[in-house]
RNA sequence: CGGGGCGUAGCGCAGUCUGGUUAGCGCGCCUGCCUUGGGAGCAGGAGGCCGGAGGUUCGAAUCCUCUCGCCCCGACCA
């Protein structure tokens, strides 16, 4: 494709609503314009590189034994209240009614859709197992949208679903899907993890997320730097190491904290460390108070409390200070747990302390010595705390990195939730009828395009793995109107077309260093140069955008060098 | 939805507090000359309902009210 011929139009300058580089980039570089919030309109490099990623996705699925089929964007509302996410799934749905009155709404995912069909086009086990897999544009009413790609309204996902007869077929298709994710995102050229994830509003027993990893992801994420164990903070366990010796259990003693309330100015007034203090925090779950005992260093992990409370995060938050007195008839900020009548949960880590200070219930008053059991009860005993850099692999006993990642995809084991809501069943080898046992895998396609410049960029613009660049090679002709150069430029180009190479020709009438400073924004990985040097010595230039490293080589020589380079960079993993 | 900020030419901004000629600047764009290895130079030019509506005033980009849009921080997610 000639530059001069294509609507790509970069900017000088950054555009000011742009805050990451990905987002800043892709504007400045003509990948994407908005249209509104968090909806944007991919131009010709943007599209090329959507579709680049959607390729590998297409060649892993099917090579992995999915199948592509291509499922409504607009869905029917009754599908919705039959799974009962109509009334569930809140406000990102986006919903509207057709001329009919008929409630209906854009598809953000399309459980229902998927199970709707196989539970009126598929009776048998013998038809089993079924993957099936769509890529689609796909509408999220998100509360807020930003960054650009990285978090629309609007966005385009793979999204997989498949059908087992039996659990252990089901958990060799999520295997399966596990691997093929694995060599998509190596295929992609980027550095990645696969964490194990909380299964959230999705449902399901079991799933993992893959992660990119950036500083400036929405995500936390804990790796060890041992094993391969990772997961995303909500998820993240670390080792119950077994409980010290036990010490003396010294009496309790009252001592005055005047004016100290929280566990930093508590504990330097009493010269302890806030490992040696248990702190109590009250939650309301579905309206109903529960106390939650700390290490004062500590912090609540909510998405595990929902868990070990049995709620949906939506319906559990901190008490209020009027809750927290009604409740316990104690004000907030002098409240222990000695004594406490609501529910009591305490993280595991409390059964390793001993002569711990907590609060006495009374205004200006800790309690030093406290012990569990002995002092106090609680009735639940569980992991409900964020993971800290200071704990170890609950793997291996390695120590554990706490680094930042963006979820470029997700896959769950949903089991029967869905098919058991829709009556999605069939019959067995036994005769008997069954619900179907479903998985679903989603990949975000222009979030992954978003994630990848993220990863690889610098201060002059994109530096794309060669495998999703929109193009493989940018060929600048320095000196349009010397015909030297241009006849060797067209040469090359026509030679490196010939062979499927993809390359972007800047035929443009622009002086070289404007070429030169696009060239490097697009972020295509090999630059070639004809220009001077091809006038004195015959050579033309390729230099690596990544490394920076320039290498000059005689025309004749130059396609096979460069047909060379990138189809070894192209080679699949393993 | 809560908190913060911003809407002036395609992009980046000044002007608004303290109302007053024809609303400026840089980049980009068009024409010509010139130039050609890291976003050149000179000359000429086009482009604005100052987000929208209402109000105050002799007079509003500027003050007031309402509204719409956008961005950032939090709870949600590929």
């Amino acid at each position: 494709m000639r530059f001069s011929q294509l609507l790509i139009p970069t900017l000088k300058e950054t555009p000011s609503e742009a805050e990451v580089a990905s987002h800043q980039l892709l504007l400045r570089a003509g990948f994407i314009r908005k249209l509104s919030s968090g909806i944007y309109s991919y131009l010709p490099l943007g599209l090329a590189t959507i579709r680049k990623v959607e390729r590998i996705v297409r060649e892993e699925m099917n090579r992995a034994g999915a199948q592509e089929l291509l499922l409504p964007m607009v869905q029917p509302g009754d599908l919705w209240k039959e799974s009962g996410r109509w009334e569930k799934y809140g406000p990102e749905l986006l919903r509207f009614t057709d001329r009919h009155a008929r409630e209906s709404c854009l598809g953000p995912t399309h459980e229902e859709v998927i199970t709707d069909l196989i539970r009126f086009n598929v009776h048998s086990y013998k038809e089993l197992p079924l993957n099936l897999y769509q890529i689609q544009t796909k509408f999220r009413d998100e509360i807020r949208p930003r960054f650009g790609l990285m978090r629309g309204r609007e966005f385009i996902m793979k999204d997989g679903y498949s059908f087992d007869a039996t659990e252990d077929g089901a958990d060799a298709t999520y295997k399966k899907m596990h691997e093929a994710y694995h060599r998509i995102f190596a295929r992609c050229g980027l550095a990645f993890r696969a964490v194990e994830a909380d299964t959230g509003t999705i449902g399901g027993s079991f799933s993992h997320e893959f992660m990119v990893l950036a500083d400036t992801g929405e995500d936390t994420i804990v790796i060890c730097k041992g094993c391969e164990y990772a997961a995303n903070m909500e998820k993240a366990r670390c080792q119950t190491p077994t409980a010290p010796a036990t010490p003396a259990l010294l009496a309790l003693e009252k001592i005055e904290t005047p004016g100290k309330k929280k566990v930093a100015a508590v504990t330097e007034f009493l010269g302890i460390s806030p490992k040696e203090l248990v702190k109590t925090l009250v939650y309301m779950a579905e309206d109903k108070p529960v106390a939650v005992l700390l290490r004062g260093d500590h912090e609540v992990q909510t998405v595990k409390l929902a868990n070990a409370l049995g709620v949906n995060t939506d319906n559990l938050r901190l008490a209020d200070d009027k809750e927290i007195f009604d409740t316990t008839g104690t004000p907030s900020g002098y409240l222990g747990p000695i004594g406490l009548t609501i529910p009591v949960l305490a993280d595991n880590e409390l059964t390793r302390m001993h002569n711990f200070a907590i609060r006495a219930n009374a205004k200006n008053f800790h309690l030093l010595n406290a012990n569990l059991n002995r002092d106090f009860t609680v009735q639940t005993i569980t992991d409900l705390r964020q993971v800290t850099s200071e704990d170890r692999c609950p793997a291996c006993g390695g120590s554990l990195e706490l680094t930042r990642g963006i979820e470029v995809g997700h896959i769950f084991k949903l089991g029967t939730k869905y098919s058991e809501a829709l009556k999605a069943t069939f019959l067995d080898n036994q005769g008997a009828e069954q619900p179907f046992i479903m998985g679903c895998y989603g990949i975000g396609v222009s979030r992954t395009v978003a994630a990848a410049i993220e990863q690889n960029h610098d201060k002059d613009g994109m530096i794309f793995p060669l495998p999703i660049a929109p193009f493989q090679i940018i060929l600048l002709n320095l000196s349009p109107k010397d015909e030297a150069i241009t006849a060797a430029t067209n040469e090359l180009y026509g030679q490196l077309g010939k062979s499927g190479i993809e390359v972007l020709l800047d035929d443009r009438d622009e002086r070289p260093g404007s070429k030169f400073k696009d060239a490097d924004l697009l972020g295509i990985p090999y630059r070639v140069m004809v220009g001077k040097s091809f006038s004195e010595k015959g050579e033309v230039e390729i230099r690596d955008r990544a490394t920076g490293t320039t290498l000059s080589l005689p025309l004749a020589e130059a396609g096979a060098k460069l047909i060379n380079l990138v189809r070894s960079a192209l080679a699949p993993p393993e």
